[in-house]
RNA sequence: GCCGACUUAGCACAAUUGGCAGUGCAACUGAUUUGUAAUCAGUAGGUUGUAGGUUCAAGUCCUAUAGUCGGCACCA
């Protein structure tokens, strides 16, 4: 297929290419301008970019819209389209486009900071300011949708005004855009929120906004995941510690926390004093750091904390379990020396690498360096971490991208991006160097020569908030735990509930014994009623017990979403549940 | 916080221009005793988010407020 690009050369590319649905998207965006400037003439207009799954467009609506109104637009947007009006690019000087422009503020705007000649494009009477590149007609735009209105600042700044943005997704076929809208509705049926509810895993009250409340489900798969945590920390040599969850206001003046964060955190006075509920873990870590004298023999200090944050996050943030104001971190503080430096941050891709393979989660890291003025510390040291950094991730042999000047202030840093079963990216994971608390605490441990040295320290998180990534674990696997996380493991259902129940009370009893968390469904339903409610509660396992199962003491089961089903004996159910559990497996019927 | 929408039984949703607040699932009772995704019948369940207003009459219209959702801004 052919475009025009940004020079105003025609090209051809590939139909399939993400650049090719890019250009696509955009030019649907023209199209969708086209439409609302003749349905709304007073509209303004103001961004109008693709993006990753499709495109939108900044309106300035005299009159709001509704979601009604999508269905005219997108009617209207047909319409043009099916005349194949073609595309064309001009190029003016800044006077013509000030003169073309002349009824839209936000255009203007952007032609004033543009230097020399400026191109439009131009459809039918629609002109829009724009670089291109575009389609060279409207006659590919043919599977496209509008999805949703929302408002958004104009240039994203919140001092400006907000218009109106209409979201839209454009494909070259049918297919491909119904096949869109089902990925959609899939992440749409696994939302957490949805699934939270219904497998009575969690709540969160109205009066206590962002504050979520676990439910003894929820508590099951929490409970095994921090078993699971604490396990990991074990095996990599970690102290665990728990650090208050109130500490004075000078506690976080030194941090600088009270400074910078402090409309955000949660703060209260007591006997007259100044306290803050901790938005963060690491001041209290390095007082458990300072509560003794430190050699050099004994770093590394690898110190863990489940720790338990408040943040005042704004309303209109809040989100499920993604964006809550009371988290779970999966923190940990290391402090070592210059010269441990890349051995524990290999360590750390390692520890990392083992704990995100459990859950099937691929990821990519990103690399954050020095930032080009905002950053404090020697910048010898920043260079010298950087490379480090680097080394790391060259030995591991992950795969890794370097986001230049995007590292805090205070230090160079890891992300960990892990990548769902539904396509969708979240940064989890995260390996901070700080170069600015073990100076504003004057941290130290005593080297070979007797001097007194500041420690390197390292903040990282693998999970990030446990309530966020069980939100995303819920999405991840639509709800079916594996064995090991899920709250019921083993559904016991009897045929008859006159002359199998003795036996089901048996299993379930000798199950339970053993440590499995077992369900006995003695209810008086027809069997498949009962199979298909074990499979909606997504149970891993569930078993059937019959005349057969009782005469010669074994157990029918099946895995969740599979069909068929296993007669084995007692003793080897039990085997195979072990090993499923202590492999983490995921039954998966693909 | 900002823009827009939404809030009806435990859950998912109905209720025409303002005119008797309903359906399905779940719960409970009874019958049924079931071999791999929904057996039948019955019972109960509500200050329609909250506070106020308009009206003979409000789930429906108006005002305020809380919460939720889609985004934006924010995210140490």
């Amino acid at each position: 297929m052919k475009i025009i690009n940004q020079k105003g050369e025609i090209l051809e590319i590939k139909k399939d290419s993400h650049e090719a649905f890019e250009v696509l998207n955009h030019s649907t965006s023209h199209l969708l301008a086209q439409a609302v400037s003749i349905l709304y003439p007073d509209a303004k207009f103001g961004f109008g970019p693709a993006i990753e799954e499709g495109f939108y467009y900044d309106i300035d609506f005299k009159e709001p819209i509704s979601d009604a109104d999508l269905i005219n637009i997108e009617k209207k947007m047909l319409e043009i389209a099916k005349t194949n009006e073609k595309i064309i690019r001009e190029e003016v000087n800044k006077k013509q486009a000030l003169k073309i422009f002349k009824d839209n503020p936000y255009k203007i705007e952007l032609i004033n900071e543009i230097e020399g000649m400026i191109t439009i494009f131009r459809q039918g009477d629609f002109i829009d300011l724009c670089a291109g590149p575009h389609l060279l007609s409207t006659e590919l735009i043919r599977h496209f949708k509008l999805l949703s209105i929302a408002g958004a600042y104009w240039r994203g700044d919140s001092k400006n005004k907000m218009l109106t943005r209409i979201y839209g997704t454009s494909y070259f076929n049918r297919q491909d855009l119904d096949d869109y809208l089902n990925i959609l509705e899939e992440r749409k049926r696994n939302d957490h929120r949805l699934l939270g509810k219904q497998l009575n895993l969690f709540m969160i009250s109205e009066f206590g906004p962002g504050f979520p409340f676990w439910l003894n489900n929820g508590m099951i798969i929490k409970n095994s995941l921090v078993d699971f945590w604490h396990e990991q920390h074990r095996k990599y040599d970690y102290q665990f510690i728990e650090t208050p969850i109130i500490l004075s206001r000078e506690l976080w003046e030194t941090s600088g926390h009270w400074d910078h964060y402090r409309d955000n955190m949660y703060t209260l006075k007591i006997d007259g004093k100044d306290f803050a509920v901790k938005p963060m873990n690491c001041p209290g870590s390095i007082l458990v750091y300072k509560n003794e004298m430190h050699s050099y023999r004994d770093l590394p200090i690898r110190m863990a904390e489940l720790g338990k944050v408040h943040r005042h996050e704004a309303s209109g943030a809040l989100n499920g379990l993604f964006r809550v104001r009371t988290f779970t971190q999966d923190d940990a503080h290391i402090y070592c020396r210059r010269d441990q430096l890349l051995s524990e941050i290999n360590t750390l891709l390692k520890f990392f690498d083992d704990m995100y393979k459990v859950f099937e989660l691929p990821y990519h890291i990103e690399l954050s360096t020095r930032p080009e003025k905002d950053y404090i510390g020697d910048i010898e040291i920043w260079n010298e971490s950087e490379e480090i950094l680097k080394q790391a991730l060259i030995s591991s042999g992950k795969e890794y991208k370097i986001n230049p000047g995007d590292g805090a202030f205070y230090g160079p840093k890891l992300d960990f991006k892990l990548k769902d079963s539904m396509g969708r990216i979240w940064q989890c994971g995260t390996i901070q160097l700080d170069m600015n608390l073990p100076h504003r605490f004057e941290m130290s441990y005593i080297d070979e020569n007797g001097e007194k040295v500041e420690p390197i320290m390292l903040h990282r998180a693998c999970l990030g908030s446990l309530e966020r990534f069980i939100g995303i674990l819920i999405e991840h696997y639509g709800g079916a735990f594996p064995a090991w996380l899920a709250p019921i493991q083993v559904d016991i259902l009897p045929v008859n509930n006159n002359y199998h129940l003795d036996y089901c009370k048996q299993l379930t009893k000798k199950l339970k014994n053993l440590g499995f968390r077992v369900n006995l469904d003695d209810s008086n339903e027809k069997l498949s009623y009962r199979l298909r409610n074990s499979q909606v509660k997504k149970i891993p396992l569930t078993i059937v017990i019959g005349d057969n199962e009782v005469k010669e003491n074994q157990v029918t089961f099946r895995r969740y979403s599979f069909k068929e089903s296993h007669t084995v004996s007692v003793d080897e159910f039990v085997q195979i549940l072990t090993e499923d559990i202590k492999n983490k497996k995921h039954y998966k019927n693909k």
